[in-house]
DNA sequence: AGCACGCCGACT
DNA sequence: GTCGGCGTGCTC
């Protein structure tokens, strides 16, 4: 018996398989799926068996040193889909294998995860013995159970217990159990309205079509995916529903373990390694058959999958940024096709992309316009910063500040968010607003501190800074921004008597925080929620009436061609807390930009208005929908070879790529990082009939080139 | 990723 | 003369 072994070197030159001897005594446990141990070179490694054949071309096979597992860790659906994440991300195949699996269970040497196990007690019959007192009530502990808890026969005597094992009464036994426990079912689903009813009667469980999901914030889209979820069970199949890390909350895991019980699995970085080993154990024994959790679980080893959601379709936390590059959305269909069950995205904001597909047709498009408690989504209003920064150097306006007191006096709450910076710094007028942008690609210039230039990440433009500004002629260019610590000290001053909750990213990162907070504010512990992007998503908050937003524009001016499509979304998402029960809620929106699109599409709730004003733009510009996008990187320790190679690289796209525009290469988002160069190029195309093939080339080509390294990023998040 | 092989500079 | 620099190539 030979077989085909894939190393847990991620390295592009020993992307293959290695064929190895397997010798007799551990024929019987080899199976297409599991981890090996094998020499390679002067090392033993890991690798996945992925050929069983009796036949090599190599000859002097080494033989495989051990077989690590007795059950399959790569079945045979994520074999061939790893192979198809290969062709589409051009990423190496055992790292497409590798991020499928929880830690424990990758080809990686150096692991300790473990199982965990409880200590038994079984009784050996027909024993002649006499026992003492404390003896007799251990054995009698088995009167009515096999085994007993190691635990409770301490607590009769552990020196009895000690004598009874060492003379072989007692046996010790171990049981795995696993980390984590779900509630018992306890609670139904909840009864739909006709329209909830009417989107769950259009998906048809036995096809593979997608359906993007648009519902409104507070239309109650969970309740929908809960009932399509339930369908699928009743009918003996399993279910995978994607969320964004963020709103994967311990509220969300116990509404799901209300309504199916154990029968969920959740994953989420939450988890320890150890949890995260038990869950996928108890998926891949099918003791789990619906699997909540972030873009990995995707990848979750169900059988007999009969529908994938996801929620919040436009989340960019479905695309992985870093190798392999996927989309959890692509695998997703690939999954649905393979296992002919429908897809469901949801979204109040569904991506361009997303929508533009269900208007063609090649989604199928289901509405829940209204909100499911009857009441109008909240009013929005926005305020002029410009007029307002006039009259005090303040962050809450004015108008603000009064609707924040007003709700507080009422015995309501409030929530503010402060919109992150962006990740690159950019530069805009402290008195109008105004931020520069380039000539070519209507995208927000970055500031460059070490040549104090205004540079595009798109086409390479570049112009120096001015001080005075172009717009408003006032010398008040810079490039400051706030933090919630700023915003929390204001409010401190200006209403002493509220109780301010700060959560960002700082605040919660420890382990439970996030958790808490929530809960806090839900109880009414504190007055007003401050915070980051970490606020618009997903809560539930039945006294909220308020929502502010500090800062609208933030967002609008990062440097990235979906900036006002996540500015509409985030706006959107936000405004969605207030009202959500049956008090009327209300939303307050600064910003600098009040004649801004996305600003005022979010004061009237109009997506289909933004989506068809955006839409022009994408087209004119020819951005997503319109045209795909693939992002190559080319980095070097050497700025001329980095320089060098990126323009060859350049030429002979050009050469082969005939439908296709190519911009740069430019300097990428972090130029020189970590004493690495990097340049970018830009491809845009509708259908190129060349583009893998060429790309494999280059990658071929670069693949013992250790001086220059190629990345390749299909529709990428940010470039 | 490691590790060996191999061909040119400064040292006991 | 040798030790060792890391460029190149290979691993079933």
């Amino acid at each position: 018996m030979i077989v085909g072994v894939l190393v847990e070197l991620a390295n592009k030159t020993l992307d293959r398989i290695f064929d190895y001897k397997v010798d007799d005594n551990i024929k019987n446990d080899i199976k297409i799926g599991i981890r090996v141990e094998v020499p390679f070179g002067k090392q033993t490694l890991e690798g996945f068996v992925l050929h069983i054949k009796d036949y090599s071309d190599v000859d002097n096979l080494k033989s495989v040193i051990r077989v690590i597992d007795s059950d399959v860790v790569l079945n045979k659906e994520l074999i061939e889909l790893g192979k198809v994440m290969k062709e589409n991300t051009l990423a190496t195949l055992i790292s497409c294998y590798q991020v499928m699996l929880p830690r424990a269970l990758k080809a990686k040497k150096k692991n300790n995860i473990t199982k965990k196990y409880d200590t038994y007690y079984k009784l050996v019959k027909n024993i002649d013995y006499k026992f003492n007192l404390s003896q007799q009530k251990i054995i009698d502990c088995f009167n009515n159970n096999p085994l007993v808890k190691r635990d409770e026969l301490l607590k009769i005597s552990p020196s009895s217990l000690k004598t009874l094992v060492n003379k072989k009464i007692l046996v010790e036994e171990k049981i795995e159990h696993y980390r984590i426990e779900y509630n018992k079912k306890n609670s139904n689903i909840k009864v739909l309205t006709p329209t909830q009813e009417k989107v769950v009667e259009e998906v048809n469980l036995n096809r593979s079509d997608v359906y993007l999901l648009h519902g409104v914030t507070g239309s109650g889209k969970t309740e929908v995916y809960i009932k399509l979820i339930s369908k699928v069970i009743s009918n003996g199949k399993t279910a995978i529903m994607l969320v964004p890390e963020i709103s994967l909350t311990p509220q969300m895991i116990s509404r799901f373990s209300e309504v199916f019980g154990s029968r969920i699995a959740a994953i989420h970085s939450a988890l320890s390694e150890g949890e995260k080993y038990d869950e996928w154990r108890r998926i891949n024994r099918g003791e789990a058959d619906i699997v909540i959790g972030a873009r990995s679980a995707i990848f979750a080893p169900l059988n007999n999958l009969g529908i994938i959601i996801i929620d919040e379709e436009h989340s960019d936390s479905y695309k992985q940024d870093t190798n392999p590059r996927y989309n959890a959305k692509d695998i997703a269909i690939v999954r649905s096709k393979t296992n002919n069950c429908p897809v469901v995205m949801g979204s109040a904001t569904p991506s361009l992309e997303a929508f533009a597909r269900a208007k063609k047709g090649v989604y199928k498009l289901l509405s829940m316009p209204n909100r499911i408690n009857g009441k109008d989504l909240p009013d929005v209003t926005l305020i002029d910063m410009n007029i307002e920064a006039k009259k005090s150097k303040l962050h809450i306006s004015t108008p603000l500040l009064n609707s924040i007191k007003e709700v507080i006096d009422n015995n309501n709450q409030v929530i503010l968010l402060l919109n992150r910076r962006g990740y690159s710094s950019f530069v805009t007028c402290k008195n109008c607003g105004y931020t520069f942008k380039c000539p070519n690609c209507d995208i927000t210039l970055t500031y460059h501190k070490t040549s104090n230039t205004l540079r595009c990440h798109y086409c390479g433009y570049g112009t120096k800074v001015y001080k005075e500004c172009p717009e408003c002629h006032e010398e008040a260019v810079s490039n400051l921004g706030v933090g919630t610590e700023k915003i929390e000290e204001e409010l401190k001053e200006l209403v002493p008597n509220a109780k301010v909750l700060r959560m960002d990213f700082d605040t919660t990162s420890r382990k439970g925080m996030h958790e808490k907070m929530i809960s806090s504010f839900k109880k009414h512990e504190y007055d007003i929620l401050l915070g980051t992007q970490i606020v618009a998503k997903g809560l539930d908050f039945e006294n909220v009436t308020l929502v502010g937003v500090i800062n609208a524009d933030t967002s609008l001016n990062i440097p990235d061609f979906r900036s006002s499509e996540n500015t509409f979304s985030l706006l959107s998402q936000v405004s969605g807390r207030s009202g959500r029960s049956n008090k009327k809620g209300n939303v307050i929106i600064q910003t600098f930009n009040p004649e801004h699109y996305a600003i005022k599409y979010t004061k009237t709730h109009d997506y289909i208005g933004f989506y068809n004003h955006e839409m022009t733009i994408r087209k004119a510009l020819k951005y997503p929908p319109y045209y795909y996008i693939c992002y190559l990187k080319i980095s070097s320790k050497d700025y001329d070879i980095a320089s060098i190679e990126a323009n060859k690289i350049k030429k002979s796209l050009e050469r082969n790529l005939k439908n296709t525009i190519i911009l740069g290469p430019s300097v990428a988002n972090i130029f020189k990082m970590n004493n690495i160069y990097r340049y970018g190029i830009i491809l845009k195309y509708k259908y190129e009939e060349n583009l893998y093939k060429t790309l494999n080339i280059l990658v071929e080509h670069y693949r013992n080139n250790n001086k220059v390294n190629i990345d390749i990023d299909f529709n990428p998040n940010h470039f």
